[in-house]
DNA sequence: GATGAATGAGACTTCATTCAT
DNA sequence: GATGAATGAAGTCTCATTCAT
């Protein structure tokens, strides 16, 4: 391993601990040197890495949100009808969602509560363009009702992230057959 | 001002301190010393009232829990059609999410990170069975969809905190056309 | 009850309070809440009887040592012959030690800790005369070693508060018979 | 000096620091700030070293015991005469109570207060072994009394802890002359 | 680059004591 | 006399961060 791996392999190392934990105790529970330790490196040497803890989190966040949406339009090509598309990409984050479990919850906690910098909040914004280019041209073509990408984003995507949590409690068990039956709803919701 | 009515009112100033030190910076931002002086005790004075932080946050999540859904039945009667009884309910929900902007973000951080104990957690679930029994009727009257509760509240009653969020962030607002547009959406999600 | 017996009464349930936490948890385990309630009244009120919690102790102290003199002295007359008159006495301290379980550890506690103050441990002291004028005429009369009473007290008396010890921590239990031949052990060692 | 020699300076530190506080003010009088003070390091160091306040007093404890006991047994062997041996140890015993006053003041603050954890306790008592073996072989011999070792315990050993603390308090002060006639005592005591 | 011992600041909590009732 | 709610001070312990090695 040469050195540009080994730096990327902490980092990394460093990622997957902090997630670890945020996701099992939560961010007031995740201490440094219990990220140090879980990721095999000493408290002082995170430092290298990120300027503070915050950034540790907020870094954490971008990295994740650009996995998420490297996965949400995995196989997404333009030249699709608006519902193929659509149908891909739902697929792909609710996939996202119901598999990569610990991304997922740490997502919805950065989400939820003031833990995440506004300017990296801001940023991670930017990563579903695809999805919004494809909603409007569903509008334009009049197949999709003309509301708010945000009211869109609610009614489709969005309550993934809530079978998501009901899935990690146990309360709630999502198959095959009621995938199809889902994505119906949320394609009844948005169009027209 | 009687006994009875002075220990009711610290209760209630240290849950409104907890909320809006929760609510502006975080659970993991929220000392105790600083509940205290917003509440305008001294902070051993919050020990008479509960038996530690987490028993705080607890009792506050169960108390806000109670009244939220206290609004969400509020002018609702069984005898109205499962339609009319929906929208009423709907629509007091969408009013507590969008205008107690405190109380529904302590919300969406309790359920969204390990911040509440298990078992407080679960009796806060209990909250919404008569919106549970009327979506049974409606199935049986074959209007709604034979979909898991989960999922039905999932696509109807979940969507409104994304958007309170997105107003609280400035980045989205709701006018009242848009929220007849919008319950329209929740409806067509998980009606046949 | 009258009203001298009901202050009498709650002086005594003070002290007996008291005396239960230190003996089971310790002097720096013993907070004056818990021994209020333990007394059955409010914290409040032992400082109607006693100054402040030092105060309490000293006095505890001072009573304490008192019924322990008392008991010693029982049946004691001065007539006897130095060995009855002695063998009285010590078997007197031997009833007090083995059966007035948290009084035996109380004192030990104040006697080998910085607990109370000075002045109250000297007044302490004085209660033991009869038997520091037994021992002065067993020396007159040619039967006892000519040794410091401390020397005589350390070997005659000290050992039961450790054989007490020994006994409430259930590593050792005392017999009739092995009462008489403790006894003896007493005797030799002090006498010529 | 090396970083072990370091580590073990400071953890001696902090015992020696515990172990004076302890012995001028009492275990509830000596806070961790004041120990970490006295031994030069901040408060927060001490957590380096020990799990908490109890585990530092706890392993004190241990080290004293130890020590004790390696001095009770210094230059004894077993080839010597019960009598001979027993009046070597029974030395040696004396001199550290009459000489490491700190110490032998800690253990019986120790002994007879509940401030040690009782698996802590346990391991101390297997420290005079030896002593034991002693008696037993005395015993065998028809030298020693019958009885059992506690009982030769109390009447031999502890009575020193009297004389020290009497010593210590400045109401009795012990020559080389009573030492002698001291032992005979024990001796006496003990002996058939 | 990497470490881990060290720490100042601050977290949660307890306690002896007081004071309005 | 009796109370119990209230508290300032202090207790134990944790944490993000640094610095000598």
């Amino acid at each position: 391993m040469n050195k540009k791996e080994k730096i990327a392999d902490k980092r990394s190392a460093l990622f997957h601990a902090t997630l670890t934990l945020v996701h099992n105790r939560g961010f007031h529970d995740a201490p440094m040197n219990k990220i140090a330790k879980l990721a095999g490196v000493a408290p002082a040497t995170i430092y290298l890495y990120f300027q503070n803890k915050q950034d540790l989190i907020n870094k954490l966040y971008i990295e994740i949100k650009t996995s998420f949406s490297t996965c949400a339009f995995k196989d997404y090509k333009e030249g699709l009808s608006v519902k193929e598309g659509f149908e891909i990409i739902w697929n792909n984050i609710a996939d996202y969602k119901l598999s990569k479990i610990m991304e997922a919850t740490f997502l919805s906690q950065c989400d939820n509560t003031p833990m995440i910098d506004e300017e990296y909040r801001k940023e991670g914004l930017k990563h579903l363009q695809p999805l919004l280019d494809l909603w409007e041209r569903g509008q334009e073509e009049g197949l999709i009702k003309p509301l708010s990408p945000f009211v869109l984003y609610a009614f489709t995507i969005y309550p993934m992230s809530f079978l998501m949590a009901m899935q990690e409690r146990n309360v709630y068990g999502l198959t095959k057959k009621t995938r199809k039956e889902i994505f119906q709803s949320a394609w009844d919701a948005i169009s027209i």
